[in-house]
RNA sequence: GCCGAAGUGGCGGAACAGGCAGACGCGACGGUCUCAAACACCGUUGAGGGCAACCUCGUGCGGGUUCAAAUCCCGCCUUCGGCACCA
């Protein structure tokens, strides 16, 4: 365009005009949902809310924006949109700020707060501010106490002991604030030490098989996949080995194991305890004992991660005792290894080394005797080869026989699972049992910035819950970190020393606050009704809203949150306070965008893209439509902003187009010229048809979250009008229809422009102005999209050697007929013999074959 | 090591449900307009061959099924994400 041509219009300046309709639409109340309207059908679309890092990059642009779209899109259904945003504003950096700079963890928080206010209003998403909710305001936190008082009520939270890492200055340590390989404090640099903690856990592992069905909710599979595996459920069976009788000791222990394959009992050759099981001490032998202390000492400051590395040669020692085995009676050794774990299932097992990889390395490393006891049928009459084994035989095959096993030589081995169970069972040496991975959730933290969990501690009533009606425990607005680590809430007498609620005596507060997981397990109920003070949320309202129709958030958030959120919905519901036992019907993770480096985007790696200049520079349109377009939403993938310019020009062009539909282009000798051989009538019926095509595709294309494809069928529609544009076509009726279309499908993605080409036009024609957010999302015309001839692929023994043009309703003779007649046919096919025509598709293709 | 996801032009990616590989965009190259530019416009652009019409090859690698494979099956390799030696 020149520019005495470009001066016929405004430019397209996005600065120019996003601000003001941000301010419109804040006006018009567009994010806003009338929750006590139930004239129209509820749309309830949750995205992840954030942490207030301070640094609002262009990752969360590209979780939120996409979101905001399908907000827009709904809304233009004629749903009743309810899309909050809020602060998950406990938790760590705040702390951490305040240790290292002497920022009040508030006053950290609030600012950052204040910052990504004004950055999420740039993005020109139309949130219902109106329902923000901010977690370390009292008026959210309360409710986390009154609902652990509940769950305190109703058995699902207790206290016991748990192992954290330890700084003698800084206190307990987070993972992340374990560095190296010597395991050194983040702040001080002192090893870390273990210390056994009473702390407070929340039961969920009663809510485990429940947590496993994923019925009536439509969730991604892998996610499914990773939350099942997570909770771990075996079934198997338990069996009770017996300590032997020897010079040191008496016998008779109870040595329970659990073995998800009580087939193999008989070939259990010894046992192995975790190093932190509790007969460790007792069944180890004096002169064992210097070489098991150590052991276990040495397994104590190991990592997880070391200690699970599968790399790493077995280790382990033996104790000294034997135990009994319950189906023979076999005396077998007992050892002590570290790949045995406390924390899962009894912390022993028996091992059964010609049936388990993990047994069989530790048995050839330790020379202990490898028996098998499952064979391939054709194979168990052979006798024993354990000696020569090469390999654990871990075969679950259903003609698995027996062998070795005394009466039970010759079941099957699902059979014999059955039979062995039945047995122990019997004698009361076993029991068919049920084993999870998943493990309670620890929710103490030794911090100040959380919700104080609300206890007291009397030296007469023991534990005491704080009464309903005293709540909320607050924190106290002064603290004093001293520069350390620790908790300074344990040095705030102010604080800690309280009165018994039961009997006035003294009594000390609870010191540990909650794991800020609790604030995201509920907090899309309380965006219902955030200034709620006599209770967490309103029931109606949950009733009517619930459950979320729709969340969006990262797929890191895979297991932990969604796993805690989904258990919070089941508790709340027996308790009675919410109506579902799922939080959220649908959920779509997205991928993450990652720093040019590939890296996480964050602060520390200096790898972070501020979008603030981009938006400067393009506008939020363009930076909201390039991060739909960059790929699929769930894959994410590093930054780059190469070819944001393409969609830019886009949006420019569809401005052109707009604003000046009779302009040409000085730099195409075809401007202003149809294309040859094409009529104004064919033209437009071919815009139309364009038109309405894509908007069959583009609506699906929303409804799938498949953004990147929903933009380039726009592009394709704007190119259609741009190509077209200075011809007779431009200004016709066909041609201000596909326009009308372009701009409401845009409308979602690139709500600034739409709204302002869509005010200008309605100008133009003299109507009232009105939101193009409030129209109604158009019908596709099925008629304009049938086309009269369609053009069919034709292949030669698969490979594709013409195209022919056919009228649509063409039949199956008829086309074969007429495309065995074409040159290039008849010439792939000369010499040699036609075997059949395949007409694939539905007549989409044509194949013929030959020989 | 196990589990999950994914490998397609120079790049991001597209391809409904086995049916025309490379949509859309970037970059590059050539051109238009311009004193000069680009946040403007037009054209070309998978590789190789041919003056051309066209031909051959081509979706990580090796096999297979099929009239037809990026897509399904078997066996490998690589990358990313997660992690539990779970008995």
């Amino acid at each position: 365009m020149t520019i005495s041509e470009r001066s016929r219009i405004d430019r397209y300046e996005p600065a120019a005009i996003e601000p003001r309709w941000q301010e419109r639409w804040a006006e018009l109340g567009l994010g806003e949902a009338e929750l006590r309207d139930e004239s129209r059908p509820k749309y309830y679309l949750l995205t992840m809310y954030d942490y207030p890092s301070g640094d609002l990059h262009v990752g969360h642009w590209y979780v939120k924006t996409p979101t905001d779209a399908i907000a827009r899109f709904h809304r233009m259904h004629g749903e009743n949109v309810f899309f909050p945003v809020g602060f998950d504003a406990f938790g760590l950096p705040a702390e951490n700020a305040a240790i290292g700079r002497g920022v009040h963890p508030a006053e950290w928080t609030y600012r950052n707060i204040d910052t990504m206010r004004r950055q999420l209003r740039s993005m020109g998403a139309a949130f219902d501010w109106d329902s923000e909710v901010v977690t370390c305001d009292p008026s959210y936190y309360r409710w986390n106490q009154w609902l652990f008082l509940r769950f305190l009520e109703a058995g699902l939270a207790y206290r016991a002991s748990a192992t954290v890492d330890w700084c003698p200055n800084d206190g307990t340590l987070a993972r992340e604030q374990v560095e190296g390989a010597d395991r050194h404090c983040w702040r001080c640099g002192a090893p870390v030490e273990k210390r056994d903690l009473d702390q407070w856990f929340l039961r969920i592992t009663r809510y485990a098989d429940e947590l496993l069905d994923f019925s009536g909710i439509d969730w991604p599979e892998p996610i499914r996949v990773m939350q099942t595996n997570w909770i771990g459920r075996s079934d198997g069976a338990e069996a009770v080995f017996t300590t032997a009788a020897d010079e040191v000791q008496p016998g008779g222990d109870e040595l329970r194991v659990f073995t998800t394959r009580p087939d193999t009992l008989f070939g259990a050759t010894f046992m192995v305890l975790a190093p932190e099981h509790a007969l460790v001490e007792r069944l180890t032998h004096p002169e064992r004992r210097p070489e098991v202390e150590a052991y276990v000492a040495r397994a104590e400051r190991e990592t997880e991660i070391e200690r699970l590395s599968l790399e790493r040669e077995k280790t382990g020692v033996f104790s000294g005792s034997y135990a009994v085995n319950p189906v023979n009676g076999e005396r077998i050794p007992i050892w002590i290894a570290d790949y045995v774990l406390a924390g899962y299932g009894t912390g022993a097992i028996m091992a059964v080394p010609a049936h388990d990889e993990r047994d069989f390395a530790f048995a050839r490393r330790f020379g202990l005797p490898v028996r098998r006891v499952i064979a391939p049928r054709e194979l168990a009459g052979e006798p024993d080869d354990g000696p020569t084994m090469a390999q654990a035989y871990v075969s679950k095959s259903q003609d698995d026989l027996l062998v070795n096993s005394g009466p039970f030589d010759g079941l099957g081995a699902p059979a014999a699972f059955a039979a062995i169970v039945e047995r122990l069972s019997a004698e009361g040496r076993g029991r068919a049992a049920v084993s999870y991975r998943l493990r309670d959730w620890l929710i103490s933290r030794q911090r100040y910035w959380g919700t104080p969990i609300p206890v007291v501690y009397c030296e007469r009533d023991g534990i005491v819950p704080v009464p309903y009606d005293r709540l909320p425990v607050r924190l106290p607005e002064t603290v004093d970190y001293a520069g350390r680590g620790e908790n300074p809430l344990r040095r705030d007498a102010g604080f800690v020393e309280t009165t018994c609620p039961r009997c006035d005596g003294p009594a000390r507060r609870e010191t540990d606050t909650m794991d800020t997981f609790v604030d995201s397990s509920w907090y899309w109920y309380r965006y219902l009704s955030p200034g709620k003070t006599d209770g967490p949320l309103d029931r109606d309202l949950e009733l009517r809203w619930c459950p979320v129709d729709q969340y969006t958030g990262g797929a890191e958030h895979a297991v932990m949150h969604l796993l805690y959120s989904r258990f919070f919905t089941k508790a709340l519901a027996d308790l009675g306070v919410v109506h579902e036992r799922e939080p959220f019907r649908r959920l779509f993770n997205q991928g993450q965008v990652l720093g040019a480096d590939g890296e996480r985007m964050s602060k520390s790696r200096g790898n972070v893209q501020d979008p603030d200049e981009l938006v400067a520079r393009y506008g939020a349109d363009t930076v909201r439509l390039f991060l739909m377009f960059m790929g699929p939403w769930d894959q994410g993938g590093p930054w780059s902003p190469t070819g944001i310019g393409g969609v830019h020009r886009f949006l420019n062009r569809v401005w052109t187009s707009m604003l000046d539909p009779h302009g040409v282009e000085a730099g195409d000798p075809e401007a202003g010229r149809l294309p040859a051989g094409e009529s104004a009538e064919s033209a437009a019926r071919a815009l139309r048809s364009t038109a309405h095509r894509t908007l069959r595709t583009v609506t699906a294309e929303y409804l799938e979250f498949r953004f990147n494809t929903m933009v380039a069928h726009l592009m394709e529609l704007s190119n259609a009008l741009f190509r077209y544009r200075g011809t007779e076509v431009a200004g016709s009726a066909a041609w201000d229809e596909a326009a009308r279309l372009l701009l409401l499908m845009l409308a979602p993605a690139a709500p600034h422009v739409a709204e302002e080409l869509w005010a200008r036009r309605l100008a133009a024609r003299g109507e009232a102005g009105r939101s193009i957010h409030g129209e109604s999302w158009p019908a596709v015309d099925e008629a304009a999209v049938v086309e009269a001839t369609r053009e069919v692929p034709v292949q030669v023994n698969g490979k594709l050697r013409d195209r022919v043009v056919v009228p649509a309703g063409i039949a199956e003779a008829d086309l074969e007929r007429l495309v065995l007649e074409r040159a290039k046919v008849r010439a792939a096919l000369a010499g040699h013999q036609l075997v059949r025509v395949v007409h694939a598709g539905g007549g989409r293709l044509v194949n013929i074959v030959v020989r």
